[in-house]
DNA sequence: ACCTGAACACCGTTCAAGT
DNA sequence: ACCTGAACACCGTTCAAGT
């Protein structure tokens, strides 16, 4: 009808590009899982053959770290007035949410190598906020440790108590909660429940930004 | 020759079993990768077509988590006479070493669920180390819960910086020292080398046993 | 009881061909 | 420039059939 250069086919879609096809593999993999993205499946959830994604992604490593991005994305170091340590727990706060929010997805975060370029990026900007708490390299790479591997830690563990796994053997979890046989672990069961991990993560922050607060000093 | 009840073919095998098909998937993961593992190549490695595996296991969720529990034999609680808190420590340090001697199937800890009845077995008897220091169950659910994320995000780290991976993106680790773009990265990358992790590792031990310490007293 | 062979419904990726 | 179709070499799993 129009003058302009429309697509004759009836559902004329928007053409591809990495970051909605970034935001199409997050969706999938939130609603169905990581192992189950295909990029067949990928491609018609587009509209199109999962073929055509080789033009804009190498292969699918590249398009799971745009995934990636996404996340990191959903997790940027916080600026504003706030003091710089208060930030610097917000951005690991979020972090923690981030896997709540895609429980599937996080998976990539602890298992991806950062190479990308935002990546990268994310990086720098996350350790310019260690850099304002006061942490010379040496600190901001133990703090980093001990802080980054406790929040992937525990929320890759809060994952596996939120979500249901469903190719496991046959033993039930009503197990964890036979005192016969596992009195210790049914008594420790009841304090990681859902509603306390609120309280069990705040735990660990507390205690390692604690250690941080002792051993800096702002600039 | 003999009279028993030999197997007329050439390359008699030694019937299969649960546990034996679980070493050979580990040695299979631990040289092609976790994600390389296929029923069909496990069967051809233990002399045998892929479909026989069904009779052992359920399926390949089956499968894994057995491999798992083979881990867990190699970071059993240890038993001894030092001190408790001791042990609770050198049982965490083992999960490291696991994590270094199977980077690639280490990621089964954080990722399946714990429904055998070894792996139940094996909380049980870490719990018990948690009593034996001094914790109540709420205790034990905390510190379990920092120790252990700490613990498995922080080898997930390390495993990243050891080990390389093939698919991603074409940017190069040359980037992490180009200072000029990412002064930071630069800098802190220096202290995360390999020759400096275990060093790493211990401040982050060292903080949380410090406050184990603190508030417990050993029963 | 234990294993095989064929089949089904999928994968990631390549590549010539279309428009 | 962007997408398609067919093909290749794989997957996990089921199931009837063999021994």
């Amino acid at each position: 009808m129009s003058d302009s250069a429309r697509k004759s086919r009836p559902a004329a879609r928007a053409p591809l590009d990495r970051r909605r096809i970034a935001q199409t593999a997050l969706q999938l993999i939130d609603h169905h899982g990581l192992a189950r993205l295909s990029m067949r499946q990928l491609g018609s959830a587009l509209g199109v053959e999962g073929m055509a994604l080789y033009h804009h992604f190498h292969g699918k490593g590249e398009l799971l770290d745009a995934v990636l991005e996404l996340l990191l994305e959903e997790m940027e170091p916080a600026i504003g007035l706030e003091p710089p340590i208060e930030r610097l727990r917000q951005t690991f706060e979020a972090c923690r949410q981030v896997a709540i929010r895609h429980p599937h997805a996080f998976l990539l975060l602890p298992t991806r190598r950062f190479n990308t370029e935002a990546a990268l990026n994310y990086y720098e900007r996350l350790l310019g906020l260690f850099r304002e708490v006061g942490c010379d390299a040496e600190q901001s790479a133990r703090f980093f440790r001990v802080l980054a591997g406790f929040v992937t830690g525990a929320s890759l563990a809060e994952i596996g108590s939120r979500a249901k796994q469903p190719d496991a053997t046959p033993i039930r979890l009503e197990n964890f909660s036979d005192p016969e046989r596992y009195p210790l672990v049914s008594a420790v069961a009841l304090h990681l429940q859902v509603e306390r991990l609120d309280a069990i993560f705040g735990f660990g922050m507390d205690l390692i930004f604690a250690a941080l607060r002792e051993q800096t000093s702002p600039i």
